[in-house]
DNA sequence: AAGTGGTCTAGACCACCGC
DNA sequence: CGGTGGTCTAGACCACTTT
């Protein structure tokens, strides 16, 4: 099998890392054809010569690649091109957000913003006393007028201004990174229910309509718990999509 | 605030990795409160002194535990503890996994295994001419003797050998590994949807039931399609959870 | 200014694969 | 057996954050 040696350029006096200048170059020849899948690349180290860095750097470049399910490596055997498909791991995308690139405009309503005492499940998922209060948000998702999902928050208190946010034209994750708090990770589940009267009539489906759930507990830096949220959209306009990368 | 220096003991005789030994340990300790969330570690250099390991292998270590948003890592400040608890990027959760890891087993009925046209979307996904002949599986996966997902998936003749195969013994992947199909990437499409009335029989539910839908096109070491299916889940009894980490 | 993580190098030895 | 990726080292310089 013929080995191929993309042609790649480095330029040090750029401040984006040669790994990453090397991993981009390469995964565009592979997105744009250049190295279909299954082609298998040279060495590393001869890679690493021709490009004119040192092989850890090599390899890191193709670690990212090999991140992103574009390149496999084999002991023994060489590293080859898998697919030519963009591929985040683990990264939810959405329709909604598929709108938005779309250019069809995303709106937001604000059916609720209010401080009240936690539910269990909530106090529970906050780590925060049973009955203790929070910020409530209940807002709908809307793309073009059409409701896409029905979004619930709840916050402990001090991490948002309640006055100050305008969570119809900001992000709920937006207004937090302003007030200071930055999530850095966040567990979620995914389900499926049907729908209630009450989300029936907000969300513009017949009552017992399929709706998609997913529910999100996020953490800041210090992992302490800072949101908690139920969401459920309309299973007809939205999905989540993923990629799963075997290592 | 006070750095901390985990005792971590390696096996330089292990054919386990250095880093790959370093990284376990802490993370044991992290999940096990040695070292709570908040818990700013001493930088890499004293780190990988203290532990015997150069700097570029410590930091190795680090970045599996930052890859499982167990830790995060800032420049100019340091290394911290984030969250105590076990992160997985995906996983497949069985509300009643408690029963099957108690030691009853999940089951398999095969209800169809036959060759026929693929439909228009079948071929699509798996990049074959429209209406060219592809294996259809149906399974029913039950726990505890109760139906918890309907199974359907076409793969393209080649791979499988049917005369072979034991799917209610052998998982699909099982199967083709065994065959030298390798699956390497998956795109996955999480849904809901409402049960018809065949399906609502199959799997014990309402018609009109939610079920989650799970539908994925997985390819091989080539890039090529090798399966498609779509997975039905009882809503009431299956929820896929997932980690996101900030990156 | 001092301390931190981020990047990069030029080697080395090893484990695995296919011939 | 030769070739491949996997691991590891001991340095070096840089960019960023905090004091």
């Amino acid at each position: 099998m013929a080995r191929v040696a993309p042609a790649v350029v480095v330029d040090r006096g750029s401040p984006v890392p040669l790994y990453f200048q090397v991993a981009e170059q390469l995964q565009r020849q592979i997105e744009q054809g250049g190295l279909p899948a299954g082609t298998m690349l040279e060495n590393e180290i001869a890679l690493a010569g021709q490009l004119g860095v040192s092989r850890p750097t090599m390899r890191r470049a193709i670690g990212f690649l090999v991140d992103r399910g574009l390149v496999v490596r084999k002991r023994g055997v060489g590293t080859q091109v898998i697919t030519d498909k963009v591929r985040r791991p683990l990264q939810l995308t959405s329709l909604f957000e598929d709108l938005v690139a779309a250019g069809r405009k995303p709106t937001t309503r604000v059916l609720e913003l209010s401080v009240h005492p936690a539910t269990e499940a909530v106090a529970a998922a906050l780590a925060i006393p049973d009955g203790a209060d929070v910020i409530r948000v209940v807002r709908l998702r809307l793309a073009n007028d059409e409701p896409i999902a029905l979004m619930t928050n709840d916050l402990p208190l001090g991490h948002l201004d309640l006055d100050e946010v305008d969570l119809e034209e900001t992000g709920l994750y937006q207004a937090l990174r302003a007030a200071g708090t930055h999530i850095r990770v966040a567990d979620q589940t995914i389900g499926a229910v049907n729908a209630d009267a009450a989300q029936a009539r907000l969300l513009g489906e017949r009552r017992g309509a399929a709706l998609l759930t997913m529910t999100r507990t996020a953490y800041d830096d210090q992992g302490r718990p800072v949101e908690h949220g139920t969401h459920l959209y309309r299973a007809s306009r939205y999905a989540f999509s993923l990629t799963l990368v075997e290592r």
